[in-house]
DNA sequence: ATTACTAGCTTCCGAGTAC
DNA sequence: TGTACTCGGAAGCTAGTAA
């Protein structure tokens, strides 16, 4: 629960032009038509802002003529502080795991044979750091919910493995996506996003060193829980 | 000027309070209810919050059974972030520099003689660099503005010269604070805030290594800038 | 020119309530 | 239980204008 005190939301703007213009620390002359502008309100609205955020303490005005010369006080610092860290608190907090929920299902076999090509096979030992055990675990996920996910699954930041060419065809890139099986009982497993696959937005492939059915103890039509795992959150 | 879009600053709350219950990269359950309590509006507000939300692409909502799952788009984050980067830059671009205005008064001649004690000048030498120049500059600040400032400059993090006593009395500490004088005609000054001043806040004491009168090309009446340098603003 | 008051309009919120 | 509609009141904004 953000902790955003008792300033009103409305001022934020105020205050954050201010301080952009250095009134931290020095009084810095503004006319409230020109605030007004800047903060995208009319000049009355600015003055009246000013006048509430000078009644409450958050501002501190002294006459210069028919001007005002602003600096923003100790406490109005701190209230931006504090809607700070609450935004900095949400935005870090992104656990950076997406979790998925569906049902082994029996592989059409046609993704086992792909992974299992000599130019992504090279390719996933060197990135993933490992050999996958032969054939990939498709997961049925059971609700719209985890479609919805899967389907932007492609977006986030991926260890990408090339498409190639044999004499015959061309073959497509390949997005791994580090996961844990079952709240850790395989935790080293790889989702993947084709870029040519034969499979909507309902269906998970899930790759490990070893059998992931032999590890997490489950059979087709069992539940299986899929949490992938994003790279840390980047801030600006 | 800040560069906050469209979102409607009422939605911030909403917002940043999905992200915090992880509605970033998964789909959380939140009942209008719950989190009308959570932003201090009611069951009704968050709902239209959600709609307004919903229908403006920064979130994603997913019927289940009665209840909705909410996920924060990338839309909706990256308006967060951008309110995030103006707090940040407003917040950051403080100076850090607090500017004064006034004329060279002739000192009382008491400031010099404590500053010339040897209990003081050893300090001044470890703490600041360099033994003054004999004698402190004064500085009758010429402007109700600067003299608000002035009060409220012995506040922020200095250098502190501890206080010391001989065997007739004790003498109080003192606060030094780098400073420029005339936009850089003298750029290793300090002012001095004084635990037992003789002065009120329209008085500035000044002191340098070298001649500021001289350095400086001023004389007493002369009109004189004084920008104290603070310490880097510290992030929490 | 600048601040800020008033009047009126729009937006936002909360209570009651339908579903 | 839940969501979300309507409606009345509160809050915020703008235009006009006084000082």
């Amino acid at each position: 629960m953000p902790t955003t005190a008792d300033i009103k939301l409305q001022h934020i703007l105020t205050i954050v032009e201010l301080l952009s213009k250095g009134a931290r620390h020095n009084f810095v002359e503004v006319t409230t038509g020109q605030l007004g502008k800047n903060i995208s309100r009319s000049q009355q609205a600015a003055s009246k802002h000013l006048l509430e955020l000078e009644n409450s303490g958050y501002i501190e005005r002294i006459r210069r003529g028919q001007k005002f010369a602003v600096r923003v006080t100790d406490k109005g610092h701190t209230e931006i502080q504090n809607l700070f860290s609450s935004l900095h608190a949400a935005l870090e907090s992104s656990p950076a795991a997406i979790d998925f929920e569906g049902s082994v299902v029996s592989g059409m076999g046609e993704g086992a044979y792909y992974m299992s090509l000599e130019g992504y096979r090279r390719q996933f030992k060197d990135k993933l750091g490992y050999e996958p055990y032969p054939g990939t675990l498709n997961v049925r996920l059971v609700d719209q919910l985890y479609m919805n996910a899967r389907r932007e699954l492609g977006r986030h930041p991926s260890i990408f493995v090339d498409g190639f060419s044999d004499s015959t065809r061309t073959y497509g890139w390949v997005k791994c996506y580090r996961a844990i099986i079952n709240d850790g009982a395989v935790d080293n497993a790889a989702v993947l996003v084709l870029e040519r696959t034969h499979y909507d937005d309902s269906m998970l492939e899930v790759i490990a060193p070893v059998s992931i059915k032999q590890a997490a103890g489950i059979k087709n039509g069992d539940r299986i829980k899929v949490q992938v795992q994003l790279a840390p959150a980047q801030m600006p």
